[in-house]
DNA sequence: TAGTGGTCTAGACCACGAC
DNA sequence: TCGTGGTCTAGACCACTAT
């Protein structure tokens, strides 16, 4: 492998960005276990040393997980995952624990401004869209507007049922790996429709969350707008 | 040393505490050179290989800096990193940029309920309480209560001025080193004096931002509980 | 040119899990 | 007992900085 290349790479960097590659072309499925160090050095020719560093990296970017003793899987979107990694609303009181979900609305439209920008596509371009409300303990909790490009989640329409967890969905059914996402949180008051939704009064104090998820090459893929009630509930932040 | 303790922990995890705890007890000072990985490793009696992982696990922890060719420091809680590391109101558009701040009150007090668990201190023990506005550009931004343990920070009252960044005060003042911070946002009405010190009607959507800051030992040292104004600034989070 | 941290290699041994 | 990842070592060379 050419260690002196123009743009100088590190080695595991090198490997790392090979070995992200299979993920993304699918020649890695989720929950699979991928060869051993030895293998993967023999195969690539490097040394186990460069093998595990890139290995460690993607452990640390929460694309593989490795147990002692028995190997180095691909990470899957699962609910106890996702809920720590993309789910930051906790009770004031007790543990972290999933809502319950109730579509309110799916249906194909036509990408806004906002939707556009954030997607990356052309302004008008055809998208889902998708509100529901999402309970917990009964209580709802948040209203959500997510939004898919068309291109990127055919036939999306077509589904039967939503899952409560779509980051499972979105791998199973289209192959699509959500890496990170990035949120702005504003306080805004609850309009007509939300105060409805969610049962509070009109300008009740809202955390309004806007994310913007991104796949494995960091290409944006998922838009969602929630509108919080943080009366018994928080979004946990850890700085450092 | 001794590689086979009883509660297992690996020899650069013992070299990073041991290594932590000299910028505890003060005998490394933020912003200084630190022995280079060769010396330390024949100080400390083990592989440079080993002190290199040590440091590397000190450097993602924000606690040294390392560059090549110079050395490795100790970080220093300078605005610029401050602002990265723990500041995370941005505008909509544009940077990222220190507000600044104006004292509205000082004064010693007692401890509540809430001060006394989030400082883990015992009820009614001396505190000092300091209110302060933030302004961006001029307009009112946040307005926030920081509480401090009297025991932690002999004489806080007796300061001429308090500065916009208060974590290089710490440091420099009682060399109390913030590590990081854990935050709970919630979305509250502006109350009757949150509306007078931010210009803004009573009842506005405030982001409410309770931050608790831990030392270097994870002992919580600062309590802040900030209401902040959203409507051309957002509070950024990063998931994944 | 000397000294630093950054990368890469090779090999040893340990801890863990499955058989 | 075997194979895995986890740790530790030793030494080589590279890239960057200061002198």
């Amino acid at each position: 492998m050419n260690h002196t290349v123009f743009a100088y790479r590190p080695l595991y960097v090198q490997v790392r960005d090979q070995l992200v590659r299979r993920l993304i072309d699918g020649e890695w499925q989720p929950g699979q276990l991928i060869p051993s160090e030895i293998e993967l050095a023999r195969e690539i020719g490097v040394s186990q040393g460069t093998i595990r560093k890139a290995l460690d990296a993607m452990t640390t970017e929460n694309l593989l997980i490795r147990r002692q003793g028995r190997g180095t899987f691909v990470a899957r979107p699962e609910e106890s995952r996702i809920l720590f990694q993309f789910f930051r609303l906790v009770p004031d009181d007790g543990k972290p624990s999933f809502p319950d979900s109730a579509i309110l609305d799916l249906r194909p439209a036509e990408a806004t401004g906002d939707e556009a920008s954030a997607l990356d596509l052309a302004l008008g371009q055809p998208v889902w869209r998708i509100e529901r409300v999402r309970t917990l303990a009964g209580a709802p909790l948040l209203v959500e507007t997510i939004t898919l490009s068309d291109a990127r989640f055919p036939r999306f329409g077509e589904l039967a049922a939503i899952p409560n967890n779509v980051y499972g969905l979105y791998s199973e059914r289209w192959g699509i790996t959500i890496g990170r996402a990035s949120e702005r949180l504003k306080a805004v008051a609850a309009s007509p429709s939300d105060a409805a939704a969610l049962g509070c009064a009109v300008g009740t104090p809202l955390l309004s969350v806007t994310r913007v998820a991104l796949d494995l090459e960091s290409k944006p893929v998922e838009l969602r707008v929630s509108r919080c009630l943080t009366e018994a509930v928080h979004y946990s932040s850890e700085l450092g």
